[in-house]
DNA sequence: GTCTATAGGGCGATAGAC
DNA sequence: GTCTATCGCCCTATAGAC
């Protein structure tokens, strides 16, 4: 993150980056498939506890419902990470390089909660859309919390879920 | 195409493609950015052509209807292309680094959907969600209609939008 | 750990179109 | 005479083979 603040993505090589951590550059593609990877460590652990968290929901709840329950409580954990995430928020939105990973760690994330949604008993065709709009209204409330870490971060996750129904054409009426 | 069909995509180098179209390593980058957006130059043009459906649909028509109209002509316009998508389908089906441009492909267009829908005078928090959305449901319809090119595009649009909303939770009642 | 292929691009020269 | 497209040569960094 260092050398990445300091030069920009481009211009810090995989060398530079093996060099800073006393490593060699084969060692580095040992833990990273590629060079975008270092700066998505990150999302796989947040992908695997919002997983973990959606087999905590409870039976019953629907899918759309269990997908918003897992991913608040995962983007609520993420709050800790607070400083350095501005900083790699930065980085991604100046390289298409990195924007470009970044939609398809989305893409893996709804994937996965998909999954997880089938698993309930519910049929691909809805934990598809559903897992598509959590992670959609997810991104959207994680944007606007990142510009003010003040306001309540369910809060914002409710209210993107509520645009997201008006914009399809839904009453919002909670059910 | 045929190159790609016979090798699969990543044992043509950009070398091969130049030497069989008589042309230069050099000429090649000249006109695509990179290796991949040779397959995705026809993305372009049906994303101008689905900005330009939007803009002859009439004044007053919701968000999400907007963008379903304009992106379900798009899809009939498709049905041309139809052998040839086949094959690009299981190109980019079979490589990772394919479908990673295909979804900023259609990131793409969703944000240039919102940017046309928002013009129309509907807030941004409700025209990036009516764009993702019609993209959503539009991936689907067209995923399914690759399957089976005979059933009617205009229905698998309508079918997955049904869908959609009810994987959020709406009253599916056609408002 | 070494060795190599290939992506991707910078720069300048050249040739043809209008 | 300008504009556009191609090309030749050189270089670096990524990524993977051995």
């Amino acid at each position: 993150m260092e050398l990445f603040c300091d030069r920009g993505y481009a211009d810090v090589t995989v060398a530079d980056i093996a060099e800073r951590a006393g490593l060699t550059k084969r060692t580095f593609f040992n833990h990273f498939a590629d060079k975008r990877e270092v700066l998505f460590a990150a999302a796989e652990q947040f992908q695997a506890s919002v997983i973990g968290y959606l087999d905590e929901v409870a039976d019953g709840v629907e899918p759309i419902d269990a997908a918003m329950a897992a991913l608040t409580r995962g983007g609520v954990d993420l709050a800790s990470y607070g400083e350095s995430a501005h900083a790699r928020r930065a980085l991604i939105a100046a390289s298409t390089e990195l924007q470009e990973r970044n939609l398809t760690k989305m893409g893996s994330l709804a994937t996965a909660l998909s999954a997880g949604l089938h698993k309930r008993g519910a049929p691909s065709a809805i934990t598809n859309f559903a897992a598509q709009a959590a992670v959609a209204v997810f991104a959207a409330a994680y944007d606007e919390w990142s510009d003010n870490t003040t306001v309540d971060f369910p809060g914002l996750m409710q209210k993107s879920l509520s645009d997201l129904r008006r914009a399809i054409g839904c009453k919002d009426t909670d059910r």
